[in-house]
RNA sequence: UGCCCAGUAGCUCAAUUGGCAGAGCGUCCGGCUCUGGACCGGGAGGCUGGUGGUUCGAAUCCACCCUGGGCAACCA
């Protein structure tokens, strides 16, 4: 489906959604779901912000029904030296065109330098801020390295006083550039480098284009943009992959900047894989490269992925959108194929451009049994059978016209099945044709064929019932309009240009644009010229709105069609798929050798004091190598795991719950912070141990512990998870859970023996985890298997 | 030798949070009296990166390892 309308496309599921239904559920803000879309306005878009956009103002319009839905534009203008209101201009006209609408939901940064301001006093204040007057050099070098920790700036301890009065003579353009900065006080020596003290502010005397002179004084990204947020009231802020360490940041300025009640509704970061296409480069440094080398255009070349690229080509926006929302939205970066983009636009073309004919590279053929005055006009249908719409136009058929070149073949391969001497072809809403003569020039090339019409032909069927193989396009060479075709390839010939050794503009295809002098049936001209057509057999078309001129029609290759027989250019033969195939056999078995080589013993780089612990675990408790030394180095566990065994005296159990249970549940906490302490999770193990609670049970169990705390035995009595290990107690359960599922019995005494997991799912399910797994599974065997 | 993220069909992604490993694209075969492309039907394709562990049951939890990517701008 493709419409103009955005909202009526049909959302695609991602973790993004999923994280959305649950806020909306737990009622994290409210009824509320505000996005942004924040570009900075220092370049033009292209596809891969249109994959931002389209998730973002997709989450406006797919939540509208449910949620108090917004999407914001937000230019995230906070460095005046690269930005300038013609790429504003730019940025809107392209958000337009791809159909979406802020509203009254237009901001800028720049609005909020202010209380950016005021922000960083209220941080001053708190001694979380702090004014550096290392160089920028220096900085760097007290900032450390990623294995050696950084060195605090001699600057850091300053008064507040101080900080607040050089902080004010800072707005006051009392120094100039790079004297001074504003840092955040958080840890020098903090494993993530962007933890290490981040700037907030530094001095620019540099006039903003919105702002003039008013600022000497501009903030980092990573200040700003938590702040921008908070101060939208934005509640997902999606961004890509590789602000994933910038996030520790964005949290740290929403929980030192904001009030307390303001924190539990603050906005939250979640970031996405960017989209990477083959055969083309989308940073903005390297395409301003090729326009500023003139190796292509201008930014609106139709072979570049910008925006004003592809509108110009003639792509319509909403196969921009259906293909943005077709990619996935993930955390695994990845690089999308070229054809998946085509056939986006295949997709959203096939049913809304009509079809007509174009000879692109034209070869004579004259009708030697057809009267040169003679013309049949032929009501062509302007679309194919499969698609239900029915216009037509009429299409002049006289003695003279124009094929493809390449359709006809003087000796032709086995499986070519268009023309050749002696062959037999139709001819698209008109007759069968018979070759019978080629014409040559003195250099021995093709000028002109000729041959004869079978007249009863006339609707393209015979009456003898022939139906040769081939069908070709035509136009008449006396009404066909001569026009000029622009057919457009990939622009790089490998499918990562900018992921090499050479530069990328090595790797520049020399034929990504081909120019054509072609035919075109007349009924265009009945057709609006922005409407955008199909040539027979050979692709997507519209008039370049540049330069195309009534007097000389321009037309641009939106998309070629699929083309089976001159071998795909997009999809894979067989042989290279079975190549792919064993390449990816070979670096899993290289990855295996690898892996097994680089195995290491679990206790090497414990310390003297943990290598003690890990050697009692291992040889006086029998515990085995790996989870002791995993609980060893880790000192507040292993205490935990001590404290828990003088309550209950079984290592092995215990060892086995505190590696694989409780350190997944931990995250980043310590088993400190946990509501429940080491008795309780003993007494746990020993209810499992005991067989008094399943695992199943043992985890719903352990599950309300960790979020609240409470005795064990008393949630095993509240919820009824003491286990049945009674065959008459639970064959029921299992008899009615085999009743309402008569499919899936079915298909399982079919041979779907994996059902089986589904059953005890269900069974476990149905008892609330506290039916005996083993008997339920031999139970459940029983009845679906009775004769055996 | 740090920290973070990700490895599932050839490709891009799913898998109801520990319970049937699926979809789209591509590919192959068949159908369609008029596009070699569109449309319809069907097939093949998997040791879920590896090894061990926890569990009745692991793509999912734990440990170690392997592979790829990101992070050390007074850019965003």
């Amino acid at each position: 489906m493709s419409t103009s309308d955005p909202s009526a496309e049909r959302p695609r599921e991602n973790f993004i959604y999923d994280i959305i239904d649950e806020d909306l559920d737990q009622g994290t803000y409210g009824d509320r779901v505000v996005t942004r879309f924040p570009p900075e306005p220092n370049g033009h878009l292209h596809i891969g912000h249109a994959k931002s956009i389209v998730l973002n103002f997709g989450i406006k319009h797919d939540y509208a029904d449910r949620a108090d839905t917004q999407c914001h534009l937000r230019f995230d203008d906070t460095n005046p030296k690269t930005e300038s209101p013609e790429y504003v201009e730019s940025i809107k006209d392209a958000v337009n065109w791809l159909g979406y609408d802020w509203e009254d939901h237009e901001y800028h940064a720049s609005d909020y330098f202010e209380q950016f301001y005021r922000y960083a006093i209220t941080l001053i204040k708190q001694g979380d801020a702090y004014v550096d007057s290392l160089s920028e050099e220096k900085i760097r070098e007290y900032r450390g390295t990623v294995d050696e920790p950084g060195t605090p700036s001699p600057y850091r301890d300053r008064s507040v006083e101080e900080n607040l009065e050089l902080f004010c003579k800072m707005k006051a353009g009392e120094f100039e550039d790079g004297e001074h900065v504003l840092r955040a006080k958080i840890d020098m020596s903090s494993p993530h480098m962007i933890m290490r003290d981040p700037l907030l502010f530094r001095i620019l005397h540099a006039p903003h284009y919105r702002r003039g002179d008013e600022w000497c004084l501009y903030p980092m990204y990573d200040y700003a943009h938590p702040l921008e947020d908070a101060i939208e009231d934005v509640t997902h802020s999606l961004c890509t992959l590789e602000f994933d360490n910038n996030r520790r940041v964005y949290d740290w300025v929403m929980e030192h900047c904001l009030d307390a009640d303001e924190i539990p509704a603050r906005p939250r970061q979640y970031e996405f894989n960017r989209l990477n296409l083959g055969y083309t480069v989308m940073s903005k440094t390297k395409l301003r490269h090729l326009i500023e080398e003139d190796l292509v255009d201008g930014w609106d070349d139709p072979r570049l992925p910008t925006i004003s690229g592809l509108r110009r080509r003639g792509v319509p926006p909403s196969a921009i959108r259906s293909f943005c929302r077709e990619v996935g939205v993930t955390r695994s970066q990845s690089r999308v194929q070229i054809g998946h983009f085509e056939h986006a636009l295949r997709d959203d073309l096939n049913p809304t451009a009509p079809r007509v004919m174009a000879v692109l590279d034209p070869l004579k053929v004259v009708v030697t049994n057809w009267d040169e005055d003679e013309v049949d006009w032929i009501n062509a249908n302007h679309w194919p059978r499969d698609i239900d719409k029915d216009e037509t136009r009429p299409v002049p058929f006289a003695r003279e016209f124009y094929i493809e070149r390449g359709d006809f073949r003087e000796d032709p391969p086995e499986d070519f099945i268009r023309l050749a001497p002696g062959r037999e072809v139709r001819l698209r809403h008109a007759y069968f044709f018979t070759c019978e003569e080629v014409v040559r020039d003195e250099d021995g090339t093709v000028t002109e064929l000729r041959g004869t019409i079978d007249p009863d032909t006339r609707d393209s069927t015979a009456p003898d019932g022939r139906s040769p193989d081939g069908t070709l396009h035509w136009v008449s060479a006396a009404h066909g309009i001569p026009f000029e075709a622009r057919l457009y390839d990939r622009l790089f010939g490998v499918p990562d240009p900018d992921a090499r050794e050479d530069h990328f503009t090595e790797f520049l295809n020399p034929d990504s644009l081909n120019v054509r002098q072609g035919v075109l049936e007349p009924a265009v001209r009945d057709l609006d010229t922005d409407q955008r057509v199909q040539f027979e057999r050979q692709g997507y078309f519209w008039a370049d709105p540049d330069t195309s001129r009534p007097d000389a029609l321009v037309y641009n290759q939106i998309v070629p069609l699929r083309d089976t027989w001159s071998g795909g250019e997009e999809g894979l033969t067989q042989e290279e798929l079975a190549q792919q195939r064993r390449e990816k056999e070979q670096r899993k078995e290289e990855q295996r050798r690898r892996s097994l080589e680089g195995k290491t013993d679990p206790a090497e780089h414990l310390d003297d004091a943990q290598r003690d612990r890990f050697t009692h675990f291992h040889n006086e408790l029998g515990i085995d190598r790996e989870d002791a030394a995993t609980m060893a180095g880790d000192d507040a566990l292993a205490d935990f795991f001590e404290q828990a065994l003088e309550h209950y005296d079984a290592p092995e159990p215990l060892a086995n719950w505190t590696v694989n249970e409780l350190l997944g549940r931990l995250n980043d906490r310590t088993v400190a912070a946990l509501p429940l302490g080491p008795d309780e999770f003993a007494d746990l193990v020993r209810l499992v141990d005991a067989e008094v609670i399943s695992t199943r049970g043992a985890d719903e169990v352990f599950h309300e512990l960790v979020e609240n705390g409470g005795d064990p035995e008393a949630i095993v009595d509240a919820r009824d998870l003491r286990q049945v290990d009674d065959t008459e107690a639970l064959r029921p359960t299992i008899q009615a859970v085999l009743g309402d599922h008569p499919d899936e019995v079915a298909r399982y005494r079919d041979g779907k023996k994996g059902l089986i997991g589904f059953f005890m799912g269900q069974v476990m399910q149905a008892t609330d985890g506290a039916a005996n797994p083993e008997l339920a599974r031999t139970l459940l065997q029983e009845e679906l298997e009775p004769a055996a």
